[in-house]
DNA sequence: TTATATTGGTTAAGCGCTTAATCAACTTCA
DNA sequence: TGAAGTTGATTAAGCGCTTAACCAATATAA
C-alpha cells in the first residue's frame, strides 16, 4: 500500500501539500491539485483510517447499535439504516453497526470500541434505559442518541413513537371499527413502557365511555410461541376479546396462529392490530393493518440530532415523539 | 480521556511498560504487572483504537457486509452473525458490520473503509460474484470470503450450501411424498445459480425416470409481489403443478398469498417447500418445510477460513460446499 | 574470580497522517 | 522605492500507541 509520502514524492511536492489537497484546505494552486490527484490516481492512494483518526482525534464514523434478535430486525431496522444512511450520505460520516447478540454479557462487546473512540457517537436502537451500554456510554463521554425508548429523566437523547398515542390510536381505531373487547399482547420490556400503553389504551376507553379492564396488557417475551399460547388463553375466555392489539411482527404471528388453533376467523371474529412498520405485515394472510411511528423519521431525526450534539449544540430539543399514524389493511375489518 | 502516557506516570514505570502490561508481552514482574493494572483502573484507561492500529499495522476487525434488503436478513442474518461472533470470541478480532442499502453505486460506500484498512478481512455475504466489491477486494488485496454464493473461478474462497444438492435433496423429497408436478419460484440472481439450480432439480427428476421440463424454475426478483403474481400464474396452468420449491422466505410469502388466492391448501392442494432456514418458517399457517444448508456452519466456516487466511496459511482449501438437509414442518404433508 | 545468562525493565524510532507556524516569492500600494 | 499584503507552498510537531534494541542489575556457570 501506498502512504502520502509516495504521493508526495510522485508529485514532487510535500506531504502536507498532499493532505491539503485531499482534503480540499490550505492555499494551493490548481497546477499542483491536478498534480497531486493524478499522483494520487497512479498509486491508488487512500488515506489510512487509523492514521487519520489517530491524527485528527476523531474517527468520522457513527455506530448503530441494535439487538440481533431476529425478529427485531422486523420492526424496522432496514427503514432506520436507509434514513441514517441518507443524513449521513450528506455529511463525511460513515455509518457502523454494532447487532448484538442475545447473550449475557454480549454488552461487553461494545466496550472496547466505544472507550477506545472507534467511533464518534452512537445511535443505540430498541435498548432499554437501563441496558449496561447506556451508563457506558454516558461514562465514556460518547455522544448518543436512542432510537425505540422514551426515556423517564431528562438527560438522555431519544426518538421514539408517541407510545401512548399509539395505543391510543389503536383502540381507537379498532373500538371505531366495532370492535369493543380489546387486549393487548407483546412483549414492553420495561415498565415505564407498559405505563404508557395502559395510559393511552384506558384514556381511548374512558373518551368511549367505557371502563379501563385489569389484564388489559398481556406481557409476554418477543416469542411467537409465547405470544401464541398467551393469545390461546385469552381467547378461549368466556368473554373473551375481538380485538387485540398486538406489539410487535413476532406477536402478530403468535396472534395468528392461535386464532387459526381456535378456527377464529380475522378479521371477522378477531381483528388484529399490529405495531410497528413491518415489512412482513402486508404479506401475511389476512395481510396486518397496524399503527406505528415512521421507522425512516426516527431514523432521520436521530442521526441529525447526533449531529448536532457533534457540534456542541446544547440549544437543541433532545426528545423527540413521532405521532403515530394508521395503516390499513385486511385484518381489521374496514368498515 | 486519559493515555498511556498517563497511566505510566501514575504507576511510575515507562510507557513502554505500560504497553508490555496491556498486551501480556515483555517481561514484567508480577508487582510492576499489578501496579499498572491498578493505574489502569484508577484512570479508567482503555488504549486507543486508531493509535494502536496505526503502530500494529492492523485492526483487529473484520467486517461483515451483507445487502440491508429487508427479507435477505430472514435468510440467516442472525444465525451468520451468531456463528462468526462465536469463532471470533475465542480470538481477539472484533465483528463489525456493513449493510448495504439497495441503492446504485451504495456499493462505493464500502471503498473507503477497505482501502482504509478500517478492517483486516472482509466476509461477503449474499454478494454476487459479479459485484464490484469483489474486484475492490481484490484490488484492496484485502482478505475476503464469500458466504451463500459458489464461485465458477478457482481464486475465490468461499462457504456455500451445496445448492446443487438442495435442487436434488427438494425435489426427491417432494417426490417422494408424493407430489409429482414440481417447480422452482425464486430470485436466483445469477446464471451460474440457476444452472445449478436446474442440475439437481433435473438430476433427481431423471433418477425418478422423469422427463426434466422447460421452464422448471421461475425467475422472480426478491419481493413477495412478484413472486405471489408468478405463483399465481403459474399455478392456473392446466397441468399446474402440486409442489413448489421456493427459493427464499419473501418468495414462500407470495407462494402462500397466490394459493389462498386460488382457494388452494396447503399441503393438501399444494405442497410448499422452503429454502433457507428462515426463523419465519416454523410461525407461518402451516409451517413451512425447508432444505438448506445451515447458516450456523457457514458462519463458522467463513470466519475459520479468514483467520486462516490472516496466518496466510495457503494450504487451506477455499472452498466449502455445506451439504443440505431437510426440516419437516406442515407445509409437505408429512407421509 | 570472571565471563555469561537471565531478569526486568527503559529508550527511542516509527506507524501515516493533520495542521499551526513559517517562509520565500510575488503583488500591490503609498 | 520600500512597506505591507497575498499566494503557494514547506516544515515540523504531534496524535497515542507498539516493539526492536538496548541496558543495568542480579543470578549462574566455568
Amino acid at each position: 500500500m501506498s502512504t502520502i509520502y509516495d504521493v508526495a514524492r510522485e508529485a514532487g511536492v510535500s506531504i502536507g501539500t498532499v493532505s491539503y489537497v485531499l482534503n480540499g484546505r490550505g492555499r494551493i494552486s490548481p497546477e499542483t491539485i491536478e498534480r497531486v490527484r493524478q499522483a494520487v490516481d497512479k498509486l491508488n492512494y487512500q488515506p489510512r483510517q487509523a492514521a487519520k483518526a489517530l491524527a485528527q482525534g476523531h474517527t468520522n464514523s457513527i455506530a448503530l447499535v441494535a439487538p440481533a434478535k431476529i425478529y427485531d430486525y422486523q420492526m424496522g431496522l432496514s427503514k432506520v439504516i436507509d434514513a441514517i444512511g441518507g443524513v449521513l450520505a450528506q455529511t463525511d460520516y460513515r455509518l457502523l453497526i454494532h447487532l448484538t447478540l442475545d447473550r449475557p454479557d454480549a454488552w461487553r462487546e461494545l466496550e472496547e470500541p466505544v472507550r477506545g473512540r472507534q467511533m464518534d457517537g452512537v445511535i443505540l436502537m430498541h435498548v432499554a434505559m437501563q441496558d449496561p451500554r447506556v451508563e457506558l456510554l454516558q461514562q465514556a463521554e460518547m455522544p448518543f442518541v436512542m432510537i425505540g425508548r422514551t426515556a423517564d429523566t431528562g438527560d438522555i437523547p431519544y426518538v421514539d413513537a408517541d407510545i401512548e398515542a399509539c395505543a391510543q390510536l389503536a383502540v381507537d381505531y379498532l373500538y371505531r371499527q366495532g370492535y369493543q373487547r380489546i387486549s393487548m399482547i407483546g412483549e414492553t420490556g420495561e415498565a415505564a413502557i407498559t405505563n404508557r400503553l395502559l395510559q393511552g389504551f384506558c384514556g381511548a376507553l374512558k373518551s368511549a365511555g367505557l371502563p379501563c379492564p385489569p389484564n388489559a396488557i398481556i406481557n409476554v417475551s418477543g416469542s411467537p410461541e409465547e405470544a401464541r399460547k398467551a393469545a390461546r388463553a385469552v381467547l378461549q375466555q368466556d368473554d373473551r376479546p375481538n380485538g387485540i392489539f398486538a406489539l410487535s411482527d413476532s406477536t402478530v404471528l403468535g396472534v395468528y396462529s392461535a386464532a387459526h388453533d381456535l378456527n377464529l376467523s380475522i378479521p371477522r371474529d378477531l381483528a388484529v392490530l399490529g405495531y410497528a412498520d413491518s415489512p412482513l405485515y402486508p404479506h401475511l394472510i389476512p395481510p396486518v393493518s397496524a399503527v406505528f411511528g415512521s421507522m425512516a423519521e426516527m431514523g432521520e431525526e436521530a442521526a441529525e440530532l447526533l449531529l448536532l450534539k457533534f457540534d456542541n449544540d446544547t440549544s437543541i430539543k433532545d426528545q423527540v415523539l413521532i405521532p403515530p399514524a394508521i395503516v390499513e389493511r385486511e385484518s381489521t375489518c374496514p368498515a
